[in-house]
DNA sequence: TGACATGCCTCGAAACTCTAGGTATAATAT
DNA sequence: ATATTATACCTAGAGTTTCGAGGCATGTCA
């Protein structure tokens, strides 16, 4: 079964936009929120996460934890807040696009 | 520039519950309600509408125009309905659980 | 010691869309 | 009469994105 985690960009440069956080506790957070509607792959969000950073849209630093794990954290920078900005506009003009076509049906009995 | 018409199903199933129409038919009314915001290609949708009768959520059949031009109607069989309902309900879903992390952070200013 | 969780990563397949064509007929312009 | 445009269908190949299924290394806990 295919999941469809499209608009993966949006969803990492929102997270990113209210703290920095690393790849694995991304998962995790979408994970907790979302619960059974889908999850996101790491196989989809670490390419992601590394053609955002070539962009300039993130950059990352290493950070030990007290207990001496490392972790790959990423920060939202100028040129990615733009990018949100950009990215939610299309969203809010893709949601109304097609709620504009499947809303007036979704109201039967 | 890739345009991202995704969701192709739902919006094909969604224009077929109100009235049987034909590709060409399909892909102008759409470019009419979006305009410029995003098209489907005509090599997305015909084998879309190809899938969909293959797996019998759809049902075609030819009609001549008065000028003597040929049209493939698609008609909704109930199995799809059926997946209407369900894809509507997948995309409420997914609208949802994107609003619930982009949304917070789309008023800023 | 072995199993599981954390945390990073990649490769190849699968799915989906787009580009760029093709065919054929009708309408319109030249 | 002829060329162009609009209508109406279609497909092959490329491109993009996601997923499945691994791998690797360390920390925790039984």
């Amino acid at each position: 079964m295919a999941q469809a985690m499209e608009h993966t960009r949006l969803l990492v440069l929102s997270l990113l936009s209210v703290r920095d956080m690393y790849g694995y506790e991304m998962i995790a957070e979408l994970e907790r929120r979302f619960d059974k509607t889908f999850s996101m792959k790491e196989g989809t969000l670490y390419p992601v996460l590394r053609a955002l950073e070539n962009s300039g849209a993130l950059k990352s630093y290493q950070q030990e934890t007290p207990a001496g794990r490392v972790r790959k954290y990423y920060r939202l920078t100028k040129k990615g807040a733009a990018l949100l900005s950009e990215e939610t506009r299309l969203w809010r003009e893709y949601e109304k696009a097609i709620n504009s076509v499947v809303t007036p049906l979704a109201e039967p009995v």
